[in-house]
RNA sequence: GCUGGUGUAGCUCAGUCGGCAGAGCGACGCACUCGUAAUGCGUAGGUCGGCAGUUCGAUUCUGCCCACCAGCUCCA
């Protein structure tokens, strides 16, 4: 029976069902089939070789050819990457036992088990990878083709047990009873691998090595640590290059190293994952804390403080002893237990319920910028971006169930503005259930289904993140995109409807009947210690002008131009602008690197022409000398910069 | 927390096959008083991550602990 294939182009074809993609790319055209790396066919990706009657079962196929220009096509191409890698491996080390080699966001890994052929371990270091690179060449210069065979369970588990692979013969006793089992082959070397894969291992431009780690057999420390071999492949020599200038460029940003050296802040070992924030780093902190109050004020919340350390009752009743208990800091007094808060959300409980609520007086919506403590896993910590000490940007929006879209809609719109004005992207998970949760399913799929709404009306996209919620309640996390195309979590939004039950809360409604509040938790930063850490590598500690701690610094020529350089100074500050004087007895020249070095984005030298006439010759960070200009016109136009927060210093 | 690695001045790093601890940058002082990315000279600064052990003697060898780095797991 004949194959019936709907191309993209509207076009129909129909072909034999031995007929191949790569037939049909081929009668297509010559340049489509050397750029073709697999096929989609009604959804799904297959390989160039496969017959396609065995994957179209009836009626006509939407098909499309895939090239490295689609991201499925990419995932085909650095797959079998990956199965390269395995056969130099076993090529070097006979005696390897392989686990897995999944393709990941910016390449792939394989976890595999080293040994040579008498079967000692070997371990791996980075001075190994260029040799097995070296083997992975001759691999594809070999232009191996691969070939998929379909295998029956029990023999393909016979051939894995023969072959003294222990991982392979558990991954199959874990297939699911109806699974299609496929062995690929390229040259001698085989693989247990559900494919799609390339037609030939010559199709391979640019790959690379990229690093070799330990990784537990399935993520579980009780099991056999594995060695991780990371790997990233490219269509081109290009797209490869460009990746890894992303990658170099990311350790010049580390924040970890860029916050000290612009003095922002410090990491001690006295205090492991609680910063330290020095007059800089703090001032950075309150323009943006200033910043989402003045945001949060123009929609009506209400800021609140409330204590840090309160009695283990409390956490009980929240539910957060029970299932959070292993992330909070605790201690003993009077032989009663306390915790230092990691949330803020049962306190503003307590706020709630400490009067009598109408459903006029609602939505209420509590804001709080303290201190919160969470016990991290010691292996956890990094920098900014997974401390022990967190200030949230948090707040609590405790609305009636007809309030719940139109407050979303607004946390939305407040998101929207906060990483629009950083010029920021990102995207939207929601995260489900997750298996340790609070309170019973129907209320949990009430909160998912009102977030998914929320998200429709909004016209965003998102993606499932499952089990990932909060053990109240669902959440959407924003992942932001920085400068360099990196993902971080910062903004998170969780409905919940378990802590207004355990904390009996209630309001009264039109009807003078009693009834339940809804509970929006909302932060918008994320943390302020996560966000500064993101922002300074997104800027690369060049922050815009409204962002910078120092905003201008005056450099007066000589000693006798310090007075003048103090007087513009003051003048800047009472623009309301940050400004500082460097009168050291250092040459211009020096002064000048130091600012540009600690990324100021204005530079004032002032000299006799300066002083003599109100003037002040202004650089900008990155554009050199703009010339003298008036102190009070260089007020204004910072100003002006400040107020409309320009992503760049400059006229 | 687990696996592996690292820990010497504020920072980056030499060094000691077990015998008085070094450089550059930075800081501070003095001189220079300067026109747009590094002026010169000088000074201070270290229980060689911590605690034990071996030794005549430990920064160096051994053990335990702590912190950091990479990864796993977890997460704002």
């Amino acid at each position: 029976m004949a194959v019936e294939l709907l191309l993209p182009d509207g076009a129909r074809r129909e072909v034999e069902p031995q007929t191949t993609a790569a037939d049909v790319a081929a009668a297509i055209g010559p340049r489509l089939a050397r750029a073709a790396v697999a096929a989609r066919v009604a959804g799904r990706v297959v390989d160039l070789m496969r017959p396609l009657g065995e994957v179209v079962t009836g009626g006509a196929a939407e098909f499309a050819l895939l090239t490295l220009d689609d991201p499925q096509g990419l995932e085909v191409y650095r797959h079998t990457t990956a199965h390269v890698l395995a056969q130099a491996v076993r090529r070097l080390y006979p005696g390897t036992h392989f686990a897995i080699g999944p393709v990941i966001a910016d390449g792939f890994y394989y976890d595999m088990d080293v040994r040579a052929a008498d079967g000692a371990p070997v371990r791996l270091s980075a001075e190994d990878l260029p040799r097995i690179e070296a083997e992975m060449q001759r691999v594809i210069a070999q232009d191996l083709p691969l070939s998929r065979e379909a295998w029956e369970r029990d023999a393909v588990r016979e051939r894995f047990v023969q072959d003294g692979e222990p991982f392979k013969v558990e991954i199959i006793d874990d297939l699911p009873a109806e699974a299609e089992i496929s062995l690929y082959r390229q040259g001698e070397f085989y693989d247990l691998c559900r494919g799609p894969h390339l037609p030939s291992t010559g199709r391979i431009k640019a790959y690379k090595l990229l690093s070799v780690a330990g990784a537990y057999w399935r993520g579980d420390e009780k099991r056999p640590m594995l060695q991780r071999l990371y790997g990233t492949a490219f269509a081109s020599k290009d797209a490869l290059d460009r990746f890894l200038w992303v990658q170099e460029e990311a350790k010049k940003r580390d924040h970890r190293r860029l916050g000290p050296e612009l003095g922002l802040f410090l990491l001690r070992e006295e205090a492991p994952g609680f910063p330290f924030w020095q007059p800089r780093g703090h001032t950075l902190w309150r323009v943006l804390e200033d910043w989402s109050r003045s945001l949060q004020a123009a929609e009506g919340y209400g800021e609140v403080s409330t204590p840090v350390l309160m009695r283990s009752e409390l956490w009980e009743r929240s539910g957060h002893w029970d299932l959070f208990k292993e992330n909070m800091f605790t201690l003993e007094r009077d032989n009663e237990r306390f915790a230092i808060k990691p949330m803020n959300c049962p306190a503003h409980c307590l706020l709630y319920a400490a009067e009598t609520r109408s459903y006029r007086d609602l939505p209420l919506r509590l804001a709080e910028y303290g201190q919160l403590a969470r016990y991290e896993r010691s292996g956890t910590l990094h920098g900014l971006l997974r401390v022990r000490s967190l200030h949230q940007d948090d707040a609590h929006l405790f609305v009636t169930p007809q309030q719940i879209q139109s407050e979303m809609a607004a946390v939305l719109r407040l998101v929207d503005t906060v990483y629009g004005a950083l010029g920021m992207s990102y995207n939207v998970r929601l995260a489900t259930r997750p298996d340790e949760f609070l309170g019973d399913r129907a209320l949990w799929d009430r909160a998912e289904g009102d977030l998914v709404e929320a998200l429709r009306a909004a016209g965003k996209e998102f993606i499932l993140s499952p089990k990932d919620g909060a053990f109240y309640g669902p959440k959407l996390e924003f992942h932001v995109t920085d400068a360099l195309g990196r993902q971080w979590q910062c903004a998170t939004v969780q409905l919940d409807f378990n802590l207004p039950q355990r904390f009996d809360l209630w309001y009264t409604g039109a009807d003078g009947e009693r009834h339940r509040p809804v509970m929006i938790h909302r932060a918008v930063f994320g943390t302020m210690e996560r966000f500064i850490g993101v922002l300074l590598e997104h800027f690369a500690g060049a922050f815009p002008t409204w962002l910078s701690p120092v905003q201008a610094v005056v450099l007066p020529l000589s000693d006798r131009h310090a007075d003048y350089a103090r007087s513009v100074a003051a003048e800047l500050c009472q623009a309301g602008l940050r400004a500082e004087v460097d009168a050291r007895s250092e040459k211009i020249g020096y002064r000048i690197r130091q600012a540009q070095l600690q990324q100021m984005p204005y530079m004032l030298v002032v000299g006799d022409r300066e002083a003599a006439e109100g003037l002040a010759a202004v650089r900008v960070r990155g554009r050199g000398d703009q010339g003298p200009r008036p102190v009070s016109e260089v007020a204004a136009a910072m100003r002006r910069e400040v107020a409309e927060r320009r992503a760049e210093p400059g006229w």
